[in-house]
DNA sequence: TTTT
DNA sequence: TTTT
């Protein structure tokens, strides 16, 4: 009975990281930064800029690790999720996150990677932390 | 390289049509509408209403046969598909769908069902037409 | 360049609090519970709930101080917006908030108001935090 | 008490047209494609382009006549709106549009303006179909 | 820490 | 064809 979606176009603030699980299960975390520009009382254009943490799981966390780059322009969908940890002094702190379910990087091939792409389906659509059920191509739509 | 995607939130114009094809795949059609209440320049309500025409396929449309009923509000999500169809005097016609890969049944339980849920978990959540990677229950996430 | 969407539809924790700034202008805060419910590993089933700060502004502040109450489904449309401040020892603190943006109460009326509503215009119909070009009847849309 | 959105992000199929009202006001017209990209059952990949129809009104269309080109790519957010109209023959007919609130050239500049820019304010922020409630700079949000 |  |  909810729906929590969060659908953001920004730039990648730094190369991805990744780890991986003793189990294999790669996680990406990085930062996505969106900006708005206004014009302040005295006439002056101001920047505002939000950063966003993006956590990516799996697959999508393994695209991300070898197709994002740092300045990319890239379209996340995803969840908010807000974690809570203890700091070193015992305080319970919350982080909110977005739980990343698809991704896409924007703009031109040439934009987002110097080097030929090896891989053109993987880069070029939408990758989504999920298998889908795959359309057969039996039916009609 | 790109992003089709509809959220709705309407209601139900009647009853889902259901059929299932040979191979038992279940295709549900029905229609919601939007509204919109504006004042016009003379300063008279206006209600403007959408139809769109959602199409559910597999569990989706299974749920919707057995839960969704004219009148009630629902959200939907999905993607734009356009279809092209001949008509009886062999014209190419055009019809907009929207296929969808989300729903939910909002407002509270007694809106939807006269009657005591006896499957309350698909009621009332979230359900997608895919086939989801089932978050484990062994990652910290 | 970019986008910062937060899409919920989820219900709210506690009547809203809303306070006037010395220039009149209306603040509301308020959490609003998603939830999402899955089987875990051990085919138990499992609530997640996410609690999400919401912020509105202005007239959208005011409308929530008097139509929306604790429990209510709602949708809300608006945008991640993450401060810091320093708690009490000095130490920098991060706060993830959605500045609401619009603003929708779902279900029926009989849901959402035990009174009967003086001014149904303002209940029912999707309020957004802008002063939106009206649209003109003059006009072929 | 509805939700009408759209957001795509897809690549402009021809330069926009852009006409003006007797009362001054622009309405510009272009098509959109969105593409998906997946394997049949017979392993072959296909890729399934869906077309757009996209009306903005005033400063969105003049904005866009300016601006947009053929190929680029860009997001836009709207609702769907399904406009009838008698073809020849008198029969009726129907085209499901999507009406443009808001639109985002992506990529970098270059991808989109082989000249320099002269209006990067307009070029490069997202564009609303509203005159949006200015935040001025005495709120503390 | 990004981008324009 | 819905809803308020």
């Amino acid at each position: 009975m909810s729906v929590n979606k969060v659908i953001l176009v920004g730039n990648v603030g730094k190369d991805p990281e990744v780890k991986y699980l003793d189990n294999g299960v790669a996680v990406c975390n990085f930062s996505l930064a969106t900006s708005e520009t206004y014009n302040n009382k005295n006439g002056e254009k101001v920047t505002q800029t939000e950063w966003h943490n993006i956590v990516f799981w799996r697959k999508l966390a393994e695209i991300a690790e070898t197709y994002v780059k740092k300045g990319m322009q890239i379209y996340v969908e995803g969840q908010l999720r807000t974690r809570n940890w203890e700091d070193k002094d015992g305080v319970k702190r919350y982080t909110t996150e977005i739980f990343g379910t698809s991704m896409q990087m924007l703009g031109r091939k040439a934009d987002n990677n110097s080097e030929p792409q090896t891989n053109p389906e993987v880069a070029q659509h939408t990758v989504a932390d999920s298998t889908e059920a795959e359309e057969t191509d039996d039916l009609p739509f």
